[in-house]
DNA sequence: GATAATTCCGATAGAAACGATATGAATAAT
DNA sequence: ATTATTCATATCGTTTCTATCGGAATTATC
């Protein structure tokens, strides 16, 4: 039950693409630098984040990447199924007949429990928005730069 | 973000001792049969579950496991942290000085969502006990014994 | 047109976590 | 003494996660 590194880090780049001016997209060399992330490993995030919609490219010289809508519509849900895909904290693998799963109903006894906590889980996901977020991280930059 | 299989098997295992009368301690050879889980596997998962408290055993020739308190006093936030520890699904491993998180304030921002997240999740796995539970699954032996 | 900075793509390596197995000692009923 | 059990520890194999690598395609700038 942890979060992964993939989805720390889109978040955390996110937010800095958030805090920037609009005019410029921002390169996937700035943003490891600025946020002291692996170059490589942030570059195939970043492809993840632009295949589900939350952020465009632009190609080339100059380019790089921005936004590709406002904050307030980037939930850290979207962000958390484009890096860990599908939410599915349990594996029912133990037969998956007509009524649900045949062979082991004990423990689909526990899928009370588990549907609950997943639309739990859900919920509270969707109710953080990027916005939501970045409204207490608007020094970003600047501690970024102080890093270094 | 899954639950780990030692979890799920603890949940059932616990399932089982709920649901046996109470005589008789229920060995570990007889539960990973019923439950078709992997023998030696569930032997340090029971382990853990005694550790914890959680369980009770009783060693030598007719020995085994029994539950240590009552099912309504057992959370599955208790069985979480008996088998994966505690909950800490981020790593703030990123400079933890005097003010909480040195070096990457960026990161901390993102402590509002997580620390909401973490009370959410563990007040709704404190609110699932093995009481709970397990009035679903009363017919659990008979179905288990079924499946071989 | 050449150059440099960039996104994009696929392969792979390295590390850590997870699930499971193996060996055997200690304990206690029969 | 024998047998069934808990208990302790080590290790193995697989998968998943994190990260690196090489290079192709694209585009602004000179």
């Amino acid at each position: 039950m942890k979060f992964s590194a993939k989805f720390e880090y889109a978040l955390v780049a996110l937010l800095y693409l958030k805090c920037e001016p609009d005019e410029m997209p921002v390169s996937g060399r700035t943003l490891s630098e600025k946020l002291n992330l692996p170059y490589r490993f942030l570059e195939q995030i970043l492809s993840d984040l632009k295949k589900g919609g939350i952020i465009r490219s632009v190609r080339g010289k100059q380019g790089g990447y921005k936004l590709s809508v406002e904050p307030e519509h980037i939930s850290i849900y979207d962000v958390y199924q484009v890096t860990e895909g599908k939410f599915e904290p349990w594996d029912c693998t133990h037969g998956e007949s007509a009524d649900g799963c045949g062979q082991s109903h004990n423990l689909c006894v526990i899928n009370q429990f588990y549907t609950d906590f997943k639309t739990t889980f859900i919920d509270l996901l969707k109710s953080y928005t990027l916005d939501r977020l970045c409204n207490s991280a608007k020094n970003l930059k600047n501690l970024s730069a102080k890093v270094v």
